[in-house]
DNA sequence: TTAATTTCGGATAATTATATCCTGTTTATA
DNA sequence: TATAAACAGGATATAATTATCCGAAATTAA
């Protein structure tokens, strides 16, 4: 469904989000321990989400990632996976014809599209504050 | 979210029942034409598709593949994407979790559990005679 | 200013997915 | 039996993804 990168990107996103409620920043190495993950490829992912603005970083001593706390609530599930998987996942056709679209439609579209749209739906509509807040109440877990 | 090999077994699958409706053998020169998919490529899915008792296969002069019409309704695009992409797309975990259950969830795992069975029902719901009429009919298209 | 810490970014390696090539085996028909 | 047609399957090649390594640049504090 998803690549490694954004798996990585999104739980580690989750992590950040946590430590930034207790204005605490975190490094690589921290994440990748919490959401058992190669370091270095995450240090990679983290950097594409800087660029994308989702997370920021801060170098040096006592530097490190966190989330502004105000966008918790706005950034969704949606802009971490655009920002790493790309918009396949949101509008590519099932069975990889180049172009989705009504007047050329491949046998499954109607059905691909209507989960597709769900997925869309899902993932626009979850923010990362409450994935967050799963994982603070320890309802839910990052590894294994 | 499908394998190119799948998203090429889907498609060929397809174009093979056409075809038996027609009590016509098809070779994969001929379905890689159709489909737009790389020839050698696509024999090795229908040779995995073969041992997953999907089509048959006959060799020698007037040989080639096809797909038994009294299966066509009964074959849904499960058993196509489970034969060929295994079955993480139906019960894997949307962050890659080990495992997926309630007792040990991702943050996601209720939001994406449903997603991902509505995604279940409808492959385990669409048959492959429907989907040929599609592209029988001239509503669907199977390239570009 | 120096030292310690931490991200940034380029280079490289390993693994998996995708794709091609070539030869062997089977089968129908002449 | 000979021949041609067609799948089977191993070996190999290419591309994409995943993963690692290392030095440079930035920042903080002593
Ligand atoms: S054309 Fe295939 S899903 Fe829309
Ligand atoms: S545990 Fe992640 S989807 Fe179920």
């Amino acid at each position: 469904m998803f690549s490694k990168a954004c798996e990585y990107g999104i739980k580690a996103c989750i992590f950040i989000a946590i430590n930034s409620y207790d204005g605490k920043r975190i490094s690589p190495r921290d994440i990748s321990k919490e959401i058992a993950s190669p370091q270095a490829f995450t240090a990679k992912i983290l950097q594409a989400l800087v660029k994308s603005d989702i997370v920021r970083s801060y170098k040096g001593a006592y530097g490190g990632f966190e989330i502004d706390k105000s966008k918790l609530a706005k950034i969704k599930l949606a802009h971490i996976v655009a920002s790493i998987d790309g918009d396949q996942v949101f509008s590519g056709c099932g069975l990889g014809l180049e172009i989705c679209n009504e007047n050329h439609p491949c046998p499954v579209h109607e059905k691909f599209k209507k989960v597709r749209e769900d997925l869309k739906f899902m993932l626009e509509n979850t923010s990362l504050e409450e994935l967050a807040l799963g994982i603070k109440s320890g309802e839910a877990f990052l590894k294994t």
